[in-house]
RNA sequence: GGCCCGUUCGUCUAGCGGUUUAGGACGCCGCCCUCUCAAGGCGGAGAUCACCGGUUCGAAUCCGGUACGGGCUACCA
């Protein structure tokens, strides 16, 4: 006996009768918490938070698919989608499955699936069965699931659940005009066929007539509920859903039936998947009671819009995947943003670390609406995620690397030791945001003396300005104090921390010239980190030649 | 046309009938720190909870309707 709750507002309702995958237990991700502490089961069972319930027992483990068509790359709704589905099977110690839908061969390629396969990797979505990896459930690739189909197809067809239909394309939108025209309130197919005799129908396909296969939906089916984790139950009318195509003329499945035939195949006990799904899910349900395979609980997640509200498209720039990845964006923040575009643990959290996600994830904290996709917020976490590493973390995942990208640097000879990198780290670690913000601000560090560009503002504003000369000059003094040994930011500090008094001058008036001397710019780290990065004789050489534009 | 979904600061959200003068985060503004730029610390502005009714002693929270937005209604997925 299988049970299910699905609590309306006001009445508790415990259902007996709706079949789901083998749930021997119920349990929600805070029903055993200290707010269900002292109340009685009932008073649970009313609450409507219960719409989020997730019905999962250790007989059935959670086994969640993503199933992108390879029409196209991996854009950021499909990846958080994806995110939610690896979420919620780690969290629940479940399958994730990766299955590439390429039932329409005409927009389907090989370039994207590797793209797509790319983009989960990374992700870091591991998934635990589909391409490359195997396991019991395959195919993975629906076109090696043809003959699949037009089993389970046929089959129906000889049950007497789903039947041959002949009407052209012609006939059919003629019907629909007809019925549009006398104001019917169903648009959808007439069933013309339906009632054929299936012996008849049998010649007919014979004989080599044109022909589809719809489902049979059962006229006395009544209300066909959706159990959805993030809506709650979501009903509609069976008598709305017309018998609907499941094999088109030219031998391919729909996606309607494809889907299912392997949702159910694969044993899949949770769907998740985008809101605009939701209204085709009664018609997919028609298709899993007809195969006689349990239903399983759906999740349909809202859309991610663009900055103004519209749907994401070409016109709002990077939606896809890579173009992210190669923005300079770290997976770990990028997958952190996404996964709190529509979820929140707490309401509180901003940075989430993957394995919280893993670990914290749940259905019922799941928004409704839709979410417009923020960059400022992206840019935001992203460097949250640079700041937390450690310098020498940094340094060889996102200082090096963006600097040979940049050709400053070159692999396996590099210009300078792993202090000096670490130190460049640490001095420019909290100015960056993205990856690649790195090689502006080191670029001083990678021109020679007399190429230096200054920046006309800043010369203008320090260097050119009476006063700066001597400023020089006093710091040109004390740093050929130095050593090349004892050339570090501290002491750089010692040694120059004196000037402003003894040069009675504001301290910005003494350390802004050499600061423009050395970058050509007026900003950058402490001055200390600036010119100990630069190196002495490089400094003193630059200070030098910055005389010639001082006042 | 029919059916379905959604609507809390500019944005992401918390909220699950009384603890709410609606909390947090991003962004914005200000102050502090300071040699610049960041980072960091502190503070501020910002939401009549889409609207209208109803239920209730009490509603952002429950119900109904309206408006606006979106989806499905295809031999697309």
């Amino acid at each position: 006996m299988l049970i299910s709750l699905w609590p309306q507002a006001h009445h508790c309702s415990i259902v007996a009768e709706y079949p789901l995958p083998n749930p021997s237990i119920v349990r929600t991700s805070h029903g055993f918490g200290p707010k269900a502490r002292g109340s009685s089961i009932l008073d649970r069972f009313t609450s409507t938070r219960l719409r989020g319930i997730i019905l999962s027992s250790s007989n059935t483990p959670v086994r969640v698919r993503f199933a992108p068509s390879p029409t196209g790359k991996l854009h950021i709704g499909g990846a958080r989608t994806a995110i939610y589905n690896w979420a919620f099977a780690r969290a629940n110690g479940g399958t994730f499955i990766l299955r590439i839908d390429d039932t329409d061969p005409t927009r389907s390629t090989d370039e994207n699936t590797q793209i797509i396969l790319r983009a989960m990797r990374w992700l870091g979505l591991d998934w635990d069965e589909g391409p490359e990896v195997g396991g019991d459930f395959g195919p993975y690739w629906q076109t090696e699931c043809l003959p699949l189909y037009r089993e389970a197809a046929e089959k129906l067809v000889a049950e007497g659940k789903a039947y041959y239909c002949f009407c052209t394309p012609e006939k059919l939108e003629a019907d629909r005009q007809a019925a549009k025209e006398r104001k019917d309130p169903f648009q959808g197919y007439q069933r013309t066929c339906r009632d054929i005799d299936p012996a008849e129908a049998q010649a007919r396909v014979d004989a080599g007539e044109p022909y589809t296969i719809r489902i049979k939906v059962p006229l006395d089916r009544g209300d066909v509920v959706v159990h959805d984790a993030v809506h709650g139950d979501v009903t509609f009318n069976a008598k709305e859903l017309d018998d609907f195509i499941i094999f088109r003329s030219d031998g391919t499945p729909t996606y309607n039936f494809a889907t299912v035939v392997d949702d159910a195949r694969m044993g899949i006990t949770h769907i998740i998947r985008g809101d605009d799904h939701l209204s085709n899910t009664p018609r997919q349900i028609m298709v899993y009671e007809a195969l006689g395979a349990p239903t399983p609980t759906f999740a349909h997640i809202s859309m991610i819009l663009g900055e103004d509200g519209k749907k994401l498209s070409k016109r709002h720039g990077a939606t896809s995947v890579e173009e992210y990845r190669d923005a300079g964006y770290l997976s770990d923040a990028f997958v952190n943003y996404l996964s709190l575009l529509g979820w929140s643990p707490d309401g509180e959290s901003t940075v989430i670390p993957r394995e919280r996600l893993a670990r914290e994830f749940s259905l019922d904290h799941v928004s409704k609406n839709p979410a417009i996709m923020d960059p400022k917020k992206l840019d935001f976490i992203n460097a949250e995620y640079l700041h937390a590493m450690a310098d020498e973390d940094f340094a060889k995942q996102i200082l090096l690397p963006e600097l040979v990208k940049a050709g400053c640097e070159v692999e396996g000879s590099l210009s300078h030791d792993e202090g000096w990198f670490n130190l460049l780290s640490a001095a420019l670690k909290p100015r960056c945001t993205l990856a690649r913000d790195v090689v502006n601000q080191a670029s001083y560090l990678y021109v020679s003396d007399e190429e230096l560009s200054f920046d006309e503002k800043a010369v203008k504003k320090w260097l050119a300005k009476a006063g700066a000369g001597s400023a020089l000059d006093a710091a040109a003094a004390a740093l050929s104090t130095l050593t090349a040994d004892s050339w570090t930011p501290e002491a750089i500090e010692a040694v120059l921390d004196p000037l402003p008094e003894q040069l009675g001058m504001g301290k910005g008036k003494v350390f802004q010239p050499i600061r423009v001397a050395v970058t050509g710019s007026a900003a950058s780290p402490g001055i200390g980190e600036t010119l100990a990065l630069a190196g002495r004789d490089h400094v003193l050489a630059r200070i030098e030649r910055a005389k010639e534009l001082a006042g």
